[in-house]
DNA sequence: TTGCTCCTCACGTCACGTGAGGTGGC
DNA sequence: TTGCTCCTCACGTCACGTGAGGTGGC
């Protein structure tokens, strides 16, 4: 799957698409339940012209992350709240960190590289003599 | 205040030193409530040989923590449990992007460095400009 | 009209904190 | 003995999910 199957099925997945009563089937939740969540602020859901609600795929994700919190974990809607914003935060370090690893490993090859031209020298990849042992492996 | 007193201050808030009514007095919570955030996991005080429970300044911490979210925010027990690991995962993370900033300024002004010198500029000792400033200074 | 939606209100259950009650070691 | 600790049990409160009841628009 290239990027643009990514884009377009990141499309797919905000579509609003189900009714009250088909987002609590897919979620396996009471349909009161959803307007619960909803006040509080967990999910939010499109609205028709006629001011009736319209999940996506990506709500009901979020749903059925919710009931994995409340059922089997016994976390409170006021946590949950909370830990879902703790997780985008999480998974947004994590993207940044990979980025900076790439960069960093870009950054010392092209060190490694003007320096041995400078020696007229032999190319050693650079992270294998500097980079720390918990570095220098994928992670 | 340096390194080692920065030791020093974290052995000192690792001791154990307060009894249980005295931790409940400046946790501002009944000692009863104590005994429950014990069980369920969310503090673990030392105990005497008499089986009596100690708690360090750190407890005391967490235990502020903890009634920050309970009391204020409403999130129940569960929630908290996970959130303060959470936290831990976020801190440990941040630490990470900030180091992998370091090491990319170091490695970038390197590149920098020898290319200029491949251009009849000055020569600099390898290992100041490689080596990241957590292992350069003892540690 | 039928079957959905919208909303509010009420009830049952459960988690949690508070407190009582009885015990034992400095 | 006094004042602490240890524990378990019970009660009150509150959050949350479920459901009923009444409304309105395709």
């Amino acid at each position: 799957m290239d990027e643009r199957d990514d884009a377009a099925m990141s499309q797919y997945r905000e579509r609003a698409v189900y009714i009250i009563s088909v987002a609590a089937e897919l979620a396996g939740v009471h349909p009161q339940t959803l307007r619960i969540y909803e006040r509080k602020g967990l999910v939010q859901p499109k609205r028709t012209s006629g001011n009736t609600r319209r999940y996506s795929e990506r709500d009901i994700e979020r749903l059925r992350a919710i009931q994995d919190l409340t059922q089997d974990q016994g976390i409170n809607l006021a946590g949950v709240k909370m830990i879902i914003e703790m997780q985008g935060e999480l998974e947004a370090l994590r993207r940044r960190t990979k980025e900076l690893e790439t960069l960093l490993r870009a950054s010392r090859r092209a060190a490694q590289l003007s320096r041995s031209s400078e020696r007229g020298g032999q190319i050693v990849p650079l992270r294998n003599v500097f980079l720390p042992p918990w570095e220098s492996s994928a992670r």
